[in-house]
RNA sequence: GCCGCGGUGGCGGAAUUGGUAGACGCGACGGACUUAAAAUCCGUUGGUGGUAACAUCAUGAGGGUUCGAUUCCCUCCCGCGGCACCA
């Protein structure tokens, strides 16, 4: 028997015969009891995979694996989402044409994922690149085209000016794009949306239902900022007198309206109600339409203009700081009226109010909103208290944003907040003033991009026709090869260039048309490819419904929490959509979502920038595939992440090497066959109990004991066996190897998970805890039935006790069964 | 500022519903084997005091509840992540 364990000889071995034998393949016709164990599959923006990716992949894998033991149909499919900017900002770094690079990345890869002994079915991959796969992305599109929730708009959006295209609201982190880092701007131009703010109560309200990390729902929910509100509209009037273009108020903040004309209505949103008898001015947003509307009764025209000028002028970052000093301009010449008591209010416009939150118009309550007390007090205008805090009588501050009881507030006196707001609801109702709506941060998703390695969008613009899709028939439209395919910054994609490219006919006139030449973000590409996996083999088809209809939902996806608002939310939006098509038979694609923490080193996420990275390639090498997952299974609880120390990878090397070296202390006269069979029987429960709970790391420190406990007494071959059972989800190749040896023909991941004994795993003698004041004096073996009298008699037995007893009274004792004796003594 | 997750030996990390704090591993130290090294094996390893038995302190800080708190409550501090003028 060799001692040596040679990690390349059996790695390769099994690798072979687990590819031969088709063990991974699961016949998706058949699915039994399926399991669908995805992962998210990687986007090439390095040569190849980092230990980061790995650490995602080993967990993922040991899960799947241990579902395949438990008699499941495990599909675990792998991929590469290789288009994309990640892929091609790559390309352009190492100054190569991207073509040639995604050759590459591919291959490596691949080979990568390979030799982490993952059990992948390497027959149904996807690579988002290739037409096979982005046909139907391009159909993606038209069929959210079809369904009114692809279309275009003129809008501020995000602009990327390192990257050179636009970006989504949720690949914009911080006010930086999520690729590479760049401050992001404004810029007002036409884009492709997808309208998932339709589909916004749902993505919310489906949220209580999924097993998911309870963190990443509640990133979802806040990132889609459901808030419950009321329209309020009032009336604007020109009034009679001049006020001037100054913020000071005359006569004691007030001014007349007689003779006012009414000119207009303007509507704000407000999520409080309650204090519009609070309100002393209202706020439109620099980009309001009433600027316009208003602008023959603006007396100060040219100030307001000015002001929009400069707020135009300011970039996102400077705009957006909420610390920054407030600034606004007086609508001099207009003014509204307070539907609630007449009184009247100026209007102005600043820049702390937004133009695609709510309707871009607010009411300023100062004495309850922190930014209208500060604009406030920046202009000198007046401040209304109508809430007093319900608990302290005195000493409120000026500005109250609690809620409580109002105050000074008509027919809302002496109501709390909730019953004011029903109340003031119910008014305004009546008199057709307002009414209630739900608003959501929520925007619609841009999914145009000015780049050249992606799917060209589907559609065409005629001179007759407008915007046009193109027949499903003409699919894919292929990405046409360019040598330049750099992003110029002109606002269009690089395939503009490509006269051949854009010329077409209108696909329903015939005339002359032009291609749309912007691709799609490579964020469409991920949100349905673990839809395509199922349906690989169809060629005529993107989805077929009786197949997604035997495997999906997802079973179980483990994946970075980055993704929180990018992928799980866009993949979870288009599945809803496919779900209404009759693709998808469920709305919801991931039954369980778990999320991994970070890979740490030397304090930082290991990534290039920082200069840590670790290439798994080597350690692959010099240590095996097996003492790598192990290592970083080992690290630490999943969720929280692990860090990482390449010393540490040692430990379990010679983990490896001893496990190995079972086989030869394999023996049934020298072990001590009951001893053995106790400490398994609780094993088994143990690492079964521990890997539904994704604690990998606590599950390999019982296989370490167990192994310890082996050494120090021997085993039965039998016992090794069901030894390698327990440690094939983590360490795959030496386990099969270890299964083999002892007599077995079949594979490991086609035998069953070890059944225990439940009478072994109690105690009969437990090692009872005594304390005297809650401190521990001694331990009493002692059986693990034994009752409080007899419990109480042992202890008082046990010199240990004695002692710290003396003759100091006992004034009671508290008794927990199978645990613990407490003395409480004066 | 708001929301979420964390803070335990030299290090990574364990501790069912409150019940022996530090499992398991790394590193370090001492020893065995070896001409030597690697590999392997054995032992020790939270701090302080003590030859030892043992005592005592100790889970970010300070309070509290409890017979008993890493675990529950309150007030803070620090790290990471998300949101951030969303009315």
């Amino acid at each position: 028997m060799p001692p040596i364990y040679n990690h390349k000889e059996i790695e390769a071995k099994w690798r072979k015969r687990w590819q031969e034998e088709k063990i991974y393949r699961p016949d998706l016709d058949q699915p039994g009891r399926k399991f669908y164990n995805l992962m998210m599959f990687p986007y090439p923006s390095a040569e190849g995979l980092h230990v980061g990716n790995m650490y995602a992949f080993a967990h993922a894998d040991a899960y799947g694996r241990f579902q395949r033991l438990r008699g499941y149909n495990v599909f675990e499919p792998i991929g590469l989402d290789g288009f994309g900017i990640h892929s091609e900002n790559y390309a352009i770094k190492i100054k190569e044409h991207i073509k040639d690079v995604s050759v590459r990345t591919e291959k490596h890869f691949y080979e990568q994922l390979r030799t982490i002994g993952n059990g992948y079915d390497w027959s149904r991959t996807v690579e988002t690149y290739k037409p096979a796969y982005y046909r139907w992305t391009q159909w993606l599109f038209l069929k959210m085209h079809e369904r009114g929730l692809a279309y275009r708009k003129a809008a501020s959006v995000n602009w990327c000016p390192s990257c050179k295209t636009v970006l989504s609201d949720e690949q914009v982190i911080s006010g930086a794009c999520e690729r590479c880092g760049a401050l992001t701007d404004k810029r007002q131009m036409e884009q492709w949306f997808w309208r998932i703010t339709a589909y916004a109560d749902r993505l919310l309200k489906n949220l209580d239902a999924l097993d998911w990390t309870e963190e990443v729902k509640t990133i979802q929910r806040n990132w889609i900022g459901r808030s419950e509100g009321t329209l309020v509209k009032f009336s604007i009037f020109n009034p009679s007198s001049s006020l001037g273009t100054s913020f000071q108020f005359s006569n004691n903040n007030k001014f007349s309206l007689s003779n006012a004309q009414k000119l207009d209505e303007l509507e704000v949103f407000t999520t409080r109600p309650d204090t519009l008898f609070g309100c002393t001015y209202l706020v439109v947003s620099p980009e309001h339409p009433l600027l316009k509307a208003g602008a023959a009764a603006i007396e100060n025209l040219s100030a307001v203009e000015e002001y929009v000028a400069v707020s135009k002028r300011k970039t996102e970052a400077e705009r957006t700081d909420a610390s920054k000093k407030k600034t606004g301009v007086r609508l001099a010449g207009l003014a509204a009226v307070n539907p609630v008591n007449g009184e009247p209010l100026p209007i102005f416009a600043a820049d702390y109010v937004l133009a695609g939150y709510g309707t871009g118009a607010i009411m300023a309550v100062p004495a309850h909103d922190e930014r209208d007390y500060a604009f406030a007090r920046q202009y000198d205008l007046p401040m209304r208290l109508v809430v007093k805090s319900a608990s302290q009588a005195a000493g409120q501050a000026d500005c109250f944003t609690g809620e409580g009881v109002n105050i000074d507030s008509g027919f809302l006196d002496g109501l709390n907040t909730r019953a004011a707001i029903k109340k003031m609801n119910s008014w305004l109702a009546e008199k057709g003033l307002g009414k209630v709506e739900v608003n959501y941060k929520l925007r619609d998703w841009c999914v145009s991009r000015q780049r050249y390695w992606g799917p060209p969008i589907p559609m065409v613009n005629c001179g007759q026709c407008g915007w046009v899709p193109v027949p499903e028939s003409q699919l894919p439209i292929l990405l046409p090869a360019m040598d330049d395919f750099l992003p110029d910054g002109s606002g269009k994609g690089p395939l503009n260039k490509i006269a051949k490219f854009v010329n077409t006919v209108c696909p329903v006139c015939g005339g002359p048309a032009a291609r749309e030449t912007d691709v799609s973000d490579p964020f469409v590409d991920s949100s349905w490819y673990f839809l395509r996996y199922l349906c690989t083999d169809y060629t005529d088809r993107a989805l077929d419904k009786e197949r997604l209809k035997k495997w999906m939902p997802v079973d179980m996806y483990i994946g970075g929490k980055e993704h929180s608002v990018l992928h799980l939310l866009y993949s979870r939006f288009v599945t809803m959509v496919m779900h209404e098509l009759g693709y998808a038979p469920e709305p919801e694609p991931y039954r369980r979502f778990r999320a991994h923490g970070l890979l740490i080193k030397d304090g930082a996420k290991i990534s290039k920038s920082k200069g840590n990275i670790v290439n798994p390639d080597e350690y692959i090498a010099e240590y095996g595939a097996d003492a790598v997952r192990l290592y970083l299974l080992f690290l630490g609880e999943m969720r929280l992440g692990g860090d990482w120390r390449d010393d540490g990878m040692n430990g379990m090397h010679r983990f490896v090497k001893r496990v190995y070296r079972l086989l030869d202390q394999a023996d049934p006269s020298a072990s001590d066959r009951a001893a053995n069979d106790r400490i398994l029987s609780r094993t088994i429960k143990g690492v079964a109990d521990d890997l539904e709970s994704l604690k990998f790391n606590t599950a390999i420190a019982k296989l370490m004991i167990l192994v310890n406990h082996f050494e120090k007494n021997g085993l039965a071959v039998d016992q090794l066996r069901i030894f390698s059972l327990l440690l094939s989800p983590f360490a795959p190749f030496l386990a099969e190897e270890i299964w083999s040896q002892t007599g077995t023909t079949s594979s490991i991941f086609q035998a069953r998970w070890p059944e225990y004994d439940p009478a072994l795993i109690k105690d009969d003698i437990i090692n009872l805890v005594v304390q005297i004041n809650g401190k521990l004096r001694a331990t009493l073996a002692v059986s693990a039935e034994i009752g409080e009298t007899e419990a109480k008699e042992a202890a008082l037995q046990s010199e240990r006790v004695k002692k710290w007893l003396a003759d100091r009274e006992i004034v009671k004792t508290i008794f927990v069964p199978g645990k613990l004796l407490n003395i409480v003594v004066k």
